[in-house]
DNA sequence: ACAATCATACCGACCGGTCGGTATGATAGA
DNA sequence: TCTATCATACCGACCGGTCGGTATGATTGT
């Protein structure tokens, strides 16, 4: 086989493994020893492919942040009623609990580290604030085809930012086996429209 | 001094310290020894009164529930109007979030943790379904008197837990000096009235 | 005298990261 | 094409330091 490719074997597969001990283990609890253990690679290797523990954090958390972009993007785009859209964005939480459940716990993590850390804040919480203007932006748009109420696009955009964090937090902390699916739809047809009495 | 009272002192002067530096710092970057220099105490008096480092992480949560649960109790009790007894809790929540910020990042944390650990599970989980149960309750009486529509009290508690909870993350999150109690005012009108237009 | 309270000294495990060295494929001049 | 040279990929022993926790003795109120 190429150098090349081997050594990009490699450094994949330090990837997966660290993955899968930074969720089931957390981030702290897993040390570098273990992950090139998990790997079948030298601690060498990883230090060679990677400058610290850190950084394979963040790369980790770049891909998934990635992905999500790719899917909200996906969906604005061929999505015309904002209603609608709201409701297949819902359906991703949903989604994100039922499939990925296990590696979401690190999110909990980067979140408590990015307050500190100013690098993690930059991977993780600068683009939840992209999130957020797409959000609102789509918001407006509702707003000026009429499907929803005329309120402050930035304010709307945090409720939902806030509806899905919390369900997601609530699905990491939840044991019975619930349908998040589900409840992610309902939550969001109560938002839009409303839960008081006519 | 009595001996005892000196005790208590040593103790609760623990307890401070930890607090303080789990809020700055995080939980596993302080170390018990920090701890202890902090408090004027020696590690001989630390686990004099405490078992391990964890169970005064776990002694800080109970306190810190017990507060939110009797301010939640109080409110539940002196409010005739559930609308209007939603809208105080969220106060609670811009409250929590523009006076008591800088130990809050322990709960991201706390929850992090309570994912593997099952004491820390219980100290933290389980009263969160306490406090769902609660909101289902109170929703439940919103039915009743009419001022909410007819739906599941469950799933709407989870999703007021949920608007909680991620506005709390988002406030730990932003930088920006924003006013939470009023976004979460704000927010609690948008579920309670719905985005849509009608 | 006796127990509660605290101080000091210390233990063994483990951690992230480094470093000298090797193995192996790429490259280029003869 | 064969070979000398070099860069990349990788190994694993090792380091300084920290950590949570313990063992033991001093002090002090009762």
């Amino acid at each position: 086989m190429k150098q090349q490719d081997r050594a990009t074997q490699t450094k994949e597969s330090i990837l997966k493994a660290a993955e899968h001990l930074f969720a089931v283990q957390g981030y702290e609890a897993t040390s570098v020893s273990m992950i090139c253990a998990d790997a079948g690679v030298s601690k060498g290797a990883f230090y060679h492919h990677y400058k610290t523990k850190q950084s394979i954090f963040l790369e980790l958390m770049q891909r998934w942040l990635k992905g999500l972009d790719e899917q909200l993007v996906l969906i604005d785009e061929s999505t015309e009623d904002v209603k609608q859209g709201l409701l297949s964005m819902g359906e991703i939480i949903g989604q994100v609990l039922d499939v990925g459940g296990p590696q979401l716990p690190i999110f909990l993590e980067f979140w408590s580290r990015a307050i500190r850390d100013p690098d993690v804040w930059e991977a993780t919480v600068e683009p939840f604030q992209r999130y957020r203007d797409f959000f609102a932006a789509l918001v407006q748009r509702g707003i000026d085809e009429g499907s929803l109420r005329d309120l402050a696009p930035h304010n709307t955009a945090r409720v939902l930012i806030a509806l899905a964090v919390g369900m997601l937090v609530q699905g990491l902390l939840d044991t019975g086996g619930e349908d998040w699916q589900d409840i992610t739809h309902e939550a969001l047809e109560l938002l839009l429209h409303g839960i008081a009495a006519r």
